[in-house]
DNA sequence: ATTTGACCTGGAGTGCACTCCAGGTCGTAG
DNA sequence: CTACGACCTGGAGTGCACTCCAGGTCAAAT
């Protein structure tokens, strides 16, 4: 199958704009054309876009997904190194998870505390403080 | 106790020009000033930064975080739309990490691809061609 | 007395990841 | 046959969150 450029957007979730961008710095390979000169998305390209937003969503800069595109582009020669990308890029997800788990405790403990306060609106008790830090 | 700002930047784990930065934009209420009208920072300040940054971690853009501190000089008035926003923050953390892990599963996969590749160099089984997706 | 280093101000500059725009080409629908 | 909508190109503009800079002040050290 293949798509326009509006219905490869549609799919991907990225704007019409967002896929040319990706195109022009490299992190696409430039897809097919049809006879009008109009982009033609093959179900790889999806594939790979696919691919390409799910490391976006996990912070990885485009910098570093242009390095995954081009290995890509060389490759099996290139799979140790783009393992290691994935490897790295994995421990630095795992990490961000753990540090928000932290900051979701925090937004509990600061929550907990305006209950607290909204069940005892007369009266300054401790923790009644904490309100305004 | 009060801190000069550099060591209210090493403290927070802030640079000076954010703390200055933070300041211009009101996110943090001016601090007091030594007789050379130098920024001594308070404990209350380091803990307010302190919180700022958690939030900052969380993906809270600096418009919320704004929003918040304006509040809080609204004092106990203010309490329930602070609270709201933290509990709408506290949504959106837990959904990224909901996102997150998804992507850890994904990541996952790949390098057990990557991983099944490397133990069979020889002969293309199934599998192999995910190493080009 | 002068040098040094930390600090001050207002404003300009940076990097990232898009997003928008003007002006043009195609192919189908009326 | 012309009007429309979807697409094309190269390039400029945007929003965010800083980060850097020039030129100046001040207090303590040499």
């Amino acid at each position: 199958m293949s798509y326009s450029i509006a219905e490869a957007a549609r799919r991907s979730g990225l704007s019409i704009d967002t896929l040319r961008y990706y195109e022009r710095i490299k992190l696409l390979d430039p897809p097919a054309r049809d006879t009008a000169g109009r982009r033609a998305y093959s179900d790889d390209d999806l594939n790979w876009l696919g691919f390409l937003t799910k490391l976006r969503t996990t912070g990885m800069p485009i910098k570093s997904m242009r390095e995954y595109a081009s290995l890509r582009r060389h490759g099996v020669a290139s799979a140790a190194r783009r393992k290691a990308l994935l490897v790295e890029q994995r421990r630095s997800v795992a990490e961000r998870i753990a540090e928000l788990q932290g900051c979701l405790d925090i937004l509990d403990y600061k929550i907990e505390n305006y209950e607290r306060v909204e069940q005892k609106v007369l009266g300054i008790e401790p923790g009644m403080e904490e309100i305004s830090a």
